[in-house]
DNA sequence: CATGAATGAGCATTCATTCAT
DNA sequence: AATGAATGAATGCTCATTCAT
């Protein structure tokens, strides 16, 4: 039990159960002795490895934002055509569902921004990476001649990512919309930006027919 | 002897408070004593007045959700023609800025509706109203031959106030976005959507020549 | 029970009940809850009253070093003659017994002067308030011819406020040096100071035959 | 295998960096991640070699009681006639400045006395030691008729180290006295209890001329 | 021999809530 | 109606101590 594990594999599993502590009593009321449960260790234990929990709630949000957009990096990778890669990244960037635990984790801390601003540079940060890989796909697709782009590409870009991000929310919150009404939508949004009908792409995975 | 008159004139200036308090705390962290401070009362007021924290807490959120969607329908109804009534939803649904209260008070509140299915009502009553109300702007001028839509209305709605919803966080969170680029997007999306030059509305708050 | 009482009054009982929590379990170890015990109230009370500990135990200090100086020049003031008046000073400065509150209280903060400034400041003001007191004593008594120094007044004052420090040091500790030892040294340096026979002196509290 | 000469070493050396770890943070906030630092150490080493922390600390306090008490026996050796012993006896027990490690360690732990027993008898033998050598000092000058004594040697010793243990208090506390004062009104008590002006005497390390 | 990972008891402090006035 | 004194539960954090390696 007292195994001298990697310090580092350690403050791994701890940001991992928080993760899960956060999603599911909420950043706001999370304590310790929740992360420690999720984690299988004592109290103690998750304060040894994160002094204070604020540095603690930072690394995870650091680490679900890259996990956020490495994932979905990742996904628009597996293909090779314009709209495949254009209907990847808006698949990737929608929650799966209500218990999506990236999404919801993302949610959970969007009201820190407005106080600290150190938040706010990594929640701007997000916000651009995710803003220039649609812009990247769309520049990509128009120079090929695959797209027939209606307006500016940053713009079109930043309204895509904005679309996402709040029906994302709609999803995770269980309000109105569903995640293929979402989808839907999105899709459709790229198709009147892009000139090509992106709905009747496939939705798999990768291209392979 | 009780005058509920006062009672409630009471009530509502601890909701008041309340307001300001939460905006400028946060939600997670405001105190009833942050709370009996902006009202000028002892805590113990605040308390008398709502024995439940958390009571006056869905009684402000409530009354933000009402006082947003009035004052934007109230901002339409300044004007008399399609295109001018459309603009103006769009401009009263953006914060005016990054201390905008009403729209800092919405943010505060959105992680609360993944686990709490009362507030997720509340929240999906307010875009429901929202999204409504762009859908009757745009039939509206579709019926009488203003707009040409480009998708159905409420497609076209649900994406306007996703794109607000997504602006306005990002201008209350200081992050990339600012209130003119925001404004100038929607109305850009609005334009396409109804097949008019909405960025040459004025902005003004009313139609008078 | 929550009669409310005189804010003033309830925080002298919570220093009061400092005084003698911090004797009996040390400066160094006491805790909130000893503190409570000795109160008679709750530990959340206490920091009601006290929002710092720290706060608390810089009052009791202030209080303890400004008591110990006022009843030692009320017991100066009970005395008309010159011999009585620095006899009786020296019996207020020396503990009672090993058990003497204030004294046990003034040497268990002795070892913070060092590390803080603002208490290395008090401990001076009493430090000088003491041998301002003797020193005004030989000096009266030289005036008035009852006494003939043979060194410098300041010099004989330090240095029976240095004896009584250190053997009421003694007392408390319980070590080598009794009470009745310590009172016949320093009413023998007092003597050789004087050139009066102090330890003929009557011991009682005032000079009533 | 195991070589009691290292033990004893590695034990002095956490002995050695206790003392200097309490001198800096206090005998009551003393942690032993601080003497492990002041030591190179590991905290869990530290807790190898003292199981107990407070044997630790009594080791530190014996071992400082006699560094302070063979310095001074020492210090006294290096000179012949009885003036210049007295007067190295003097300079030996007050401290050197506010620094002074030893004498720093001995005021930490003077609180200590009064609620354990075993601390008040290091106590007093530390005292009677002092006394001693004051009481030996003045005897034997006493005895070669270099002194007349204006009182007999018990008290006059006494009193000696009560005037050092008090003025070396205020002198690390940084309070009202200076080393120099202290030290000139010790002279100045030793020649009156002597006959003899030491205030002449060299106040070199030794004697040689 | 020495380490540092892991623990859990201990504690100050915060704060919503109660209630006598 | 309104207050603020008093409380005690909750909680983050500290830190001595244990122990596997």
């Amino acid at each position: 039990m007292a195994r001298p594990k990697d310090q580092d594999q350690q403050r791994a599993h701890v940001t991992a159960a928080a993760r899960r502590a956060i999603v599911k009593h909420g950043l706001a009321h999370v304590r310790i002795r929740d992360i420690a449960d999720a984690a299988g260790m004592s109290p103690g234990t998750v304060t040894y490895y994160y002094r204070q929990l604020d540095d603690l709630f930072q690394q995870v949000y650091e680490d679900a934002a890259d996990r956020f957009h490495y994932q979905r990096a990742h996904a628009v990778e597996q293909h090779v055509d314009h709209a495949s890669k254009l209907a990847a990244a808006i698949d990737a960037g929608l929650p799966r569902g209500a218990d999506d635990e990236l999404c919801c984790l993302l949610y959970e801390f969007s009201p820190r921004a407005r106080r600290r601003p150190d938040h706010a540079a990594l929640r701007r940060s997000l916000y651009d990476r995710q803003a220039h890989l649609y812009e990247h796909l769309l520049d990509a697709g128009s120079d090929e001649g695959a797209f027939t782009l209606a307006l500016p590409a940053t713009e079109a870009a930043r309204n895509l990512v904005a679309l996402e991000d709040a029906y994302g929310y709609h999803i995770t919150a269980r309000t109105s919309v569903t995640p293929g009404q979402a989808r839907a939508y999105l899709l459709r949004y790229a198709s009147h930006t892009t000139g090509v009908d992106l709905t009747r792409v496939t939705t798999a995975q990768n291209d392979s027919p």
